[in-house]
DNA sequence: GCAACTTTTGGGAACGCTCCCATAATTGGG
DNA sequence: CCCAATTATGGGAGCGTTCCCAAAAGTTGC
């Protein structure tokens, strides 16, 4: 690496001593408005920029957050990730960002990462993978503060950020009973994400509400690994009375069910109509277009990182029981209306 | 932040000098097997955790490398950054990351966080409005490796991968000529990409060698702003000689070219045939699935970052004209034959 | 014109680490 | 059994900052 030019050189070359320059660059009030300008000129001219390694290892501050996130493909979790980092950047925090590939030792290598790089604090989103949670409880120890969004752990007393899953899946199963559905197979996420048991409660208590049977037999949880879709489409519609609406845990899912349904010539919705979760980039564009629940993505991440600042510069407690539900959206295309 | 475990605390438990356990712990092969145990032994024991700022201020190497694309939100650039990531990670290099919103002053404030970050390389793909290269050039000036990917500046000497445009925007047209099509549109990208005059040239070339004439009128470059393609499209369609084929400069625009020509109950390919450009997630979902052209894009990000390390250990030449060119596919699907 | 301030500057320790140089311990050959 | 060679350890400077304390310079009032 090139010859790096510190404050000793500013103050060499200004005759004046290397507190003063600091001074300066710290934006310390105690110092001459005349050689405050000097400095800064001279900073200048001399392409000067400061060593954040010597400022960290003094202050003992990274000024830095670490978002972990289980996948990249999706639009989510990138699109979190732009609303964490701009609230970051406004309050002068740099951003690292891991993604784990939906698999747990991954998570865990990344979060030795963000250990490593001794973040402030971190946000996190868990893989589909991650039933222990000792990798977190590291953090909790060395008083690093967390916040979860999207798929939390609920048993850990950190803030977290979510979107009011049972309200949006409830919605979304009325709709379906509101235009006629009687029979609604749910293909659920796997049991230990919170996400999918708040989704699946959502549906339950729709059911209940309007005096439908819930009937566990169409009720699918399953790894959202998306090339079962197809089996587990097939065992629905080849039962002697086969559901007539299906509410899909997201929209992945729900994109997979429709292509099977197409291919077995089954008119949409008539003879089976179908919503998803999250309103993703091809939702709006697939034919036919799905009815889903829209979530605030971006809005996520802000608030994420909103609670994280409040929590590193102590404005709430560490282990508040704080959670953030944001709202969701109903959005109805033609997988449910025509 | 809680108080942090240092070499001096593992070497007076011990009491033993701080020289030697950083001899072990720096993996120096002058000290005595014993001793080395006993040291591991204790730093798992404290759960010692090393401090990098301190470590990069003395060795002067961050062992970081930096990435910054134009955005988030289709999956492309998501996906390069989890293959360079993959490969720096392999050789012991974090990684951080930013993303520009396709907007240029954020980008000349990403390239300072990572000046800021004293990364000791970068991975670069600019943003569309990027016209002026001055923020890469203090790179250049202060010897850190540069590497592009897809967006390149070509008039940059510094190694770059792309993959052909040229070959895949003519195997695309070519395609179309195949299938029968004799007067074929081309909505293009905004001319300072290279990326685009490249997809144009393989496009013209196409045309030229099977003596289709090239009319101007049929040629729109336009700055991917996806609003405008529903006018572009109503124009080329109320030519009084319509085209009967679309090449888009990328996915995004040949969907929303897609839903322009259905919405005008045109047949899609007989009257009008569409081929894209990057096989995006959503282009085998819709309906019709789009003709695209795929490119290896883990591969891409993959590359850049084995390319970035050789630069790192002077293992090649920092401005050789290195031009890594991958190669594309072309994935024919029904909205080019049924 | 001097004490008592206030404002501005300088000196130097400290952060936690690496790495050079010197010293101590161990080994082995004659 | 001693000296040289080898191996293992310790001491301490230095990386580029920040920040405390003290010193210097400038200001004020009587």
């Amino acid at each position: 690496m090139s010859y790096q030019v510190t404050i000793k050189d500013i103050a060499k070359k200004l005759n004046i001593s290397k507190s003063t320059v600091s001074r300066v660059l710290t934006g310390n009030p105690h110092v001459n408005e005349n050689t405050r300008r000097l400095v800064l000129d001279m900073a200048k001219e001399l392409d000067y920029q400061k060593n954040i390694f010597a400022r960290n290892l003094v202050t003992h501050k990274s000024n830095t957050i670490g978002i972990i996130v289980p996948e990249f493909v999706t639009s989510f979790f990138p699109k979190v990730i732009i609303g964490a980092q701009t609230i970051a950047a406004k309050a002068g925090y740099n951003t690292i960002i891991a993604q784990c590939n939906e698999n747990y030792e991954t998570e865990v290598a990344n979060f030795n990462v963000m250990l490593a790089n001794q973040i402030e604090g971190l946000i996190v989103s868990v893989t589909k993978e991650t039933r222990n949670f000792d990798h977190l409880k590291i953090f909790q120890r060395k008083e690093i503060p967390i916040v979860f969004f999207n798929r939390v752990c609920e048993d850990m007393d950190v803030p977290k950020v979510v979107v009011d899953d049972y309200d949006g899946a409830f919605r979304a199963v009325e709709h379906l009973i509101e235009i006629g559905k009687k029979r609604i197979a749910h293909l659920a996420g796997p049991d230990n994400l919170s996400i999918s048991r708040r989704r699946l409660n959502g549906y339950l208590a729709a059911l209940r509400k309007h005096n439908i049977p819930v009937d566990e037999e169409i009720i699918i949880p399953y790894d959202l690994r998306l090339d079962k879709v197809k089996i587990y489409m097939n065992y629905l519609l080849s039962l002697p009375n086969p559901p007539d609406a299906l509410f899909a845990i997201n929209d992945p899912t729900a994109i997979e069910a429709l292509q099977v349904i197409k291919e077995k010539n089954l008119r949409i919705p008539e003879d089976m109509a179908v919503v998803g979760f999250s309103n993703d980039y091809t939702s709006a564009l697939i034919d036919p277009s799905l009815t889903t629940i829209s979530q605030p993505v971006q809005k996520i991440g802000e608030t994420a990182a909103e609670l994280l600042l409040q929590l590193i510069n102590n404005e709430i407690s560490k282990n508040s029981l704080l959670i953030k539900t944001l709202t969701t959206e109903l959005i109805i295309r033609h997988s449910t209306v025509r």
